[in-house]
DNA sequence: CTTATTATTGAAATTGTTTTCATTTTGTGT
DNA sequence: ACACAAAATGAAAACAATTTCAATAATAAG
């Protein structure tokens, strides 16, 4: 492959190397005239640096990694738009790390790091305290995407989930409903915890009794497990913690004989394209994912660019709760 | 960064370099008892080589690229899932680059090439010229994922999009349909047009006329399109390129009281999770995105790792039907 | 027990940049 | 026109591995 290197160019201006490394680099320390001049060449010539050369040298990459838990969840992917965009903008590109092998988190961390990026953005539901020390571990910053850290020694961007679950339940009882139950996955320190959390305290003080379904997220065996659930309950409204599950209940219970939003009311958390496509259409507490990862990419630059290590920050943003036609 | 480079590894082995590098490299050419050694060592400080210096001595990144247009699109999510799966199996990881300006494609093959991966996955509806061009001047091996190339030129993976379509088509006209319509979105040279293709020999050859509807593919403006159609058309089957459309428009009709399948049968290609979700479940074309991701990126490793060039070839996976509650 | 052959090793060159440090050029004030 | 500071440049040293080539050790053949 017979690239152009940085001496071709530094030939062909007639200048040195070290003027043309500068050009790129340090352009401000380089005269004008010479500056355009090996602008010129190098568009030219259509010179890119060759980017492992300039990271050994440089110990920079301009590349982050994206670690997801999987791909096929309609909310990571949109939120890694988000990170794409605000990529782009800094200049920084993606490597991208599936982590579907809890047990191979620990080499997947090194791995990460031994591919010298930049920075890193994680996005999980599971915040381990094995994450969290490993996150700890890593040369360069680390940012928690859509997930409350919820401490001073971390990065992240999310919602309040703790507060819209609260929020949404709350409206719902105040609307006279009283069977309301809540639909999550079981992990460990996830936002879904943080969502319980919410959706117990606003029970809680409306003196009602609470009812939590734990599921797989499994869309198959969710199925069988809504329906026998609906065999023997009637509850006036269910809330799912990601909107394929609440559409998938929704769809057992349409099929069951229940009417939507007539007979009982389902509230997805996320507003992902799933929302609009499914029928009838779902209300929604929006999370607005693309933005996170937006925000998550942006406030991973700035770490990435500071001298110092800069404040940790928990960043919240705002969530909108959509009505549509599963609720009444 | 205190990072371990392969001194200290030689050091505490009391060997060269150049063994250590061997050791990882070309292990056969190392004593089994050195080697045992040197690994052992390796792991105990677990030792990583760094990516740059590696890349920039071997002319080898162990990196593919991976070029999709955007990652909303449940259909590219899933294949990246593939392509990821493999890619661990080969010890590949990916840069992950979103394509979403056609003005700047060129652009962008030029970061893609100048951040020295190994090989490139493109994913596209839209086969340009201009494409092709660019990954005919790749230094680098290209596949094109679920896109027939279908020239002995290129690399590709996909099914036979002009067959299946011809193929449902046929059995829905079987079944004594007449008035069939296909909705596809408008591009250049992309597998949405041999469906497109397919579904238009079927109706010929049957006799009939055929319709297609154009669409652009943004969901809230397909819902105003298909309702003003819905007014002054009564189609019996619908066939969609996407089950996002397919469900947009399987939505639509139930909402102007059409019943589905009753008074209106709707088909769409792909089977994603929308798929699962719609209500009525939709009937699709299966395909299978998730495997043709996991077949261009072996099929890849293989050009890679290849001495000299090889045949390239076009690779035709199977897709099914999978009748649903949509169709009759 | 030599000698020829092959398997193992290490020294040094190589990869394409960035960066430091010394040197040259330019500009400013007298 | 001259001294002195500041700006611009170049030579050479990192950066951390791989790979070539020559040297040494081990094995096989006679």
């Amino acid at each position: 492959m017979n690239q152009i290197k940085i001496y071709d160019i530094a030939g062909s201006a007639g200048v040195s190397l070290a003027t043309v490394s500068r050009v790129l680099n340090h352009p401000e320390k380089v005269k004008k005239a010479t500056r355009d001049k090996v602008l010129r060449i190098i568009k030219e010539k259509g010179y890119k640096p060759n980017a492992n050369a300039r990271g050994l040298a440089s110990r920079k990459s301009t590349t982050v990694a994206v670690i997801v838990p999987t791909l096929t969840r309609a909310s990571i992917a949109e939120s890694i738009q988000g990170i794409d965009d605000s990529a782009k903008k800094y200049g920084y590109s993606i490597r991208l790390f599936v982590n579907n092998n809890k047990e191979q988190e620990k080499e997947l961390w090194g791995d990460v790091i031994a591919s010298s990026v930049d920075g890193i953005l994680f996005m999980n539901d599971e915040m381990s305290e094995e994450v969290l020390e490993l996150s700890n571990a890593s040369p360069v910053p680390v940012v928690f995407v859509n997930a409350n850290a919820n401490s001073k020694q971390y990065c992240s961007v999310s919602i309040d989930n703790e507060e819209c679950a609260y929020n949404i339940t709350k409206q719902m009882i105040e609307k006279g409903n009283k069977k309301i139950v809540f639909i999550t996955t079981s992990h460990f320190f996830s936002i879904n915890d943080l969502k319980v959390k919410g959706y117990k305290r606003a029970m809680e003080e409306a003196k009602l009794p609470y009812e939590v379904i734990d599921s797989t997220g499994k869309l198959d065996q969710n199925e069988v497990q809504y329906r026998e659930y609906l065999k023997s309950n009637h509850p006036e409204v269910v809330l799912a913690v990601r909107d394929s599950m609440a559409i998938s209940f929704m769809n057992v219970a349409s099929k069951m004989g229940f009417k939507v939003p007539d007979d009982i009311q389902v509230i997805g958390f996320q507003n992902t394209r799933y929302a609009l496509l499914s029928n009838p259409q779902l209300t929604c507490v929006e999370t607005p994912i693309y933005e996170i990862g937006n925000i998550a990419m942006s406030m991973l630059t700035e770490e990435m660019q500071a001298e110092e290590d800069i404040r940790k920050e928990t960043r919240i943003v705002d969530y909108r709760i959509i009505w549509r036609d599963s609720t009444k």
